[in-house]
DNA sequence: GTTGATATGTCAACGACACTGACGTATCCC
DNA sequence: GGGATACGTCAGTGTCGTTGACATATCAAC
């Protein structure tokens, strides 16, 4: 036993750590507050948001990728898709290489929908950003991409640092 | 129309924008990731875990504390608080001064098994830390701060600015 | 001391979103 | 032709949230 030192130590490090833990806890849930609301209206649900988000982010992709990236199964896929197909947000198209795979991409109310929802949380995210400066940005996204694992990281890893070396100064 | 420059600007703000909210949700995602693997085998989920995790942070806190903090139905919570009563990680005591309230404070066994759990988040977010360094992680707190509603930044607030204020040189 | 408000529990039904398992179809590739 | 692959779908299940209604115990006030 050290004594008191190390025990006020470890406290303080594990206060830093419950911090974090629960700023992530409320800050996913009044982060996504905004796009909920607005797809309760439409009859909708956070997974129909991830779905438009990232066919939009990823136009064309197929339905493979898009499991990848989600993790879920396809039948939880499908239970999202065919509704968002159905009305009229997403589009199906046949591979050109390989026409076994159906191509998701968009439809102009599809981008319509997505862009109200992103613009929901972008305000909130712009406002926070803004707040808190440019080199806090930073630090939050080295932080976070700590908290990828492997698969997420490669996918956003060189994104990140490419726009964290690109925009520090200009954020500030 | 101001032409390019403006475009390009606007531009690489929704990139920044973007990336943000990706990191949010694969970072939330692998975050919870350790804990929900523990939790499965016992036959429990996230809703278990955030019960235990904030009547560990309360002891004695009352029923209506703990919905306010989770924002969910009593019968949400109740479906959730029986078994961990049940299982010996939860207990109930009548409030001293009212005694309507049932008081709620971690077992033993509930203080091992939140212990457990946090144990898993807390490598994963001191190994997130440390490799970010000590001006990265007081940035993801100011930025995280801004992300909260009203209510949890109410609740959060002074001890982020305490954390921040104290810990920042050296954490660095 | 009855009476109204409050703190909590519980029964019932439902919805969103995930899962496993099984099977079907179209297409690719050898 | 035949096995692997991409995708879809039917059926059943589990977790975690909801609303609505009702019961009980206790407090607080008149």
């Amino acid at each position: 036993m050290d004594g008191r030192n190390t025990a006020g130590l470890l406290y303080l490090r594990e206060e830093e750590i419950r911090l974090a833990m629960e700023l992530l806890f409320y800050g996913y849930r009044d982060f996504t507050a905004g796009p909920d609301a607005i797809l309760a209206e439409l009859g909708m649900g956070r997974a129909h948001h991830r779905v438009l988000y990232f066919v939009g982010r990823h136009p064309g992709i197929t339905v493979s990728e898009l499991l990848a990236i989600l993790r879920i199964t396809k039948q939880s896929l499908g239970r999202v898709l065919q509704p968002l197909i159905a009305g009229g947000y997403v589009v199906q198209s046949p591979g050109r290489s390989d026409r076994r795979q159906r191509l998701l991409s968009l439809t102009p109310a599809g981008v319509a929908l997505e862009r109200r929802l992103f613009e929901s949380q972008r305000a909130l995210l712009a406002r926070a950003f803004r707040e808190a400066g440019g080199p806090a940005v930073e630090g939050f996204r080295k932080v976070m991409l700590g908290l990828l694992g492997p698969e997420a990281r490669a996918r956003l890893g060189l994104r990140a640092s490419l726009t964290g070396a690109r925009v520090a100064g200009k954020v500030a």
